[in-house]
DNA sequence: GTCTATACTGAGATAGAC
DNA sequence: GTCTATCTCAGTATAGAC
């Protein structure tokens, strides 16, 4: 059968949102979803090229609209830079949208980063979006010290990543969830402030200890 | 030999490091430490409470300073509340000293970070720190929100564990790295105006108080 | 109390018949 | 394309020697 591969992909999808990549094995994913053991290897090569697919066939159109949105804020702005907060909302909110209407996409995603997945073609698939926004970043901060823009990029590669994919009830009990949607919101003024706060100077020597 | 212990604790640490948890075998690790393979699940029990020893043995003092410090602050502010940029120097500062002065440390604690791995005692461990820090922030914050608040901290924990443990110029090739000391301060300025930041308004929400 | 030798179970991967 | 059988290597468990 053809939808072989379709099968293997929706058990996989759903497994590892649910128990994580390294606790899922092939042999669970091809006992749910009623195949064959070496048809994964047929399919796709190798487990971490299944997960690879699993990614990639939601990722994708979240890119696109990414790419999308600041194509357009780009061109709404003629020439001139982009805001912080335009340019934020264009990387994150496509995601959060997905989010909210697929958790079970955000939950394989989670899995991913939160067990450090993020490599090989997933990663490169992710760096066009990823050029595009440090490139309008640093138009929307000309007067920021190279550094100290990188650092900050930085900051906020590693704030996002931890916001879209672990939840915060797992650190602070009693925190309320609440949607992406407003998470991100909330993301967005929290990492633009950071983005235009004043450079702080670095001290030279070390600490009173 | 006694010192069997601790041979398996350097070793695990040096190639842990190296290779990453996942990618690091028991097997491996016997064969450079001379040691019998029985020998690990004699004194640890198994790989996962040897990653657990390696990551306590050099995390217990570097709590030990954080808390120090804070009792330091507290002390010196007598009642009042401490500044939000003086409770992330406590947070940060004690781990930045010995990520330079211990590199081996920080590369172990960043693939624990990276491959997923807080959880069971060293989750635990750290989050005696982690609840003394985030009492701090929100006396320094009293006009916060509690929602925004707590995401907020959220935010700060992920910008955290990225900064300590990715390299920067695994996302922005060209990127200087400098000392952790460096890195750290400039998180903190990051951190700071995010938390100051004036509070965004929610566009489309539900409050789940 | 420590360490060694060895065996068990389950993982991902692969070769070859159909 | 699919399936059976098998390979290698992982973490783990245990019996028994010093």
């Amino acid at each position: 059968m053809i939808d072989t591969k379709q099968k293997i992909l929706d058990t996989a999808e759903r497994l590892i949102g649910e128990r994580g990549y390294a606790a899922t094995s092939l042999r669970q994913i091809i006992s749910e979803a009623g195949v064959n053991l070496a048809s994964i290897h047929y399919h796709f090569g190798s487990k971490e090229e299944l997960l690879d697919e699993v990614i990639l066939r939601k990722a994708v159109p979240v890119n696109a609209e990414r790419l999308a949105r600041l194509d357009r804020l780009e061109a709404d702005a003629g020439g001139a830079a982009v805001s912080v907060d335009q340019v934020l909302e264009a990387l994150l909110m496509p995601m959060a949208e997905v989010a909210d209407r697929e958790p079970r996409f955000v939950a394989v995603m989670g899995r991913m980063i939160s067990e450090g997945l993020i490599h090989g073609i997933a990663e490169k698939h992710f760096q066009v979006v990823t050029a595009r926004v440090f490139a309008a970043l640093r138009r929307a901060l000309p007067d920021l010290p190279e550094q100290e823009f990188l650092w900050r990029a930085h900051f906020m590669t590693g704030a996002m990543a931890y916001t879209m994919c672990v939840s915060p009830s797992r650190v602070l009990p009693g925190t309320p969830v609440g949607s992406y949607r407003e998470r991100i919101e909330r993301l967005i003024g929290f990492v633009a402030a950071g983005f235009l706060a004043p450079v702080r100077e670095i001290s030279q020597v070390e600490t009173t200890k």
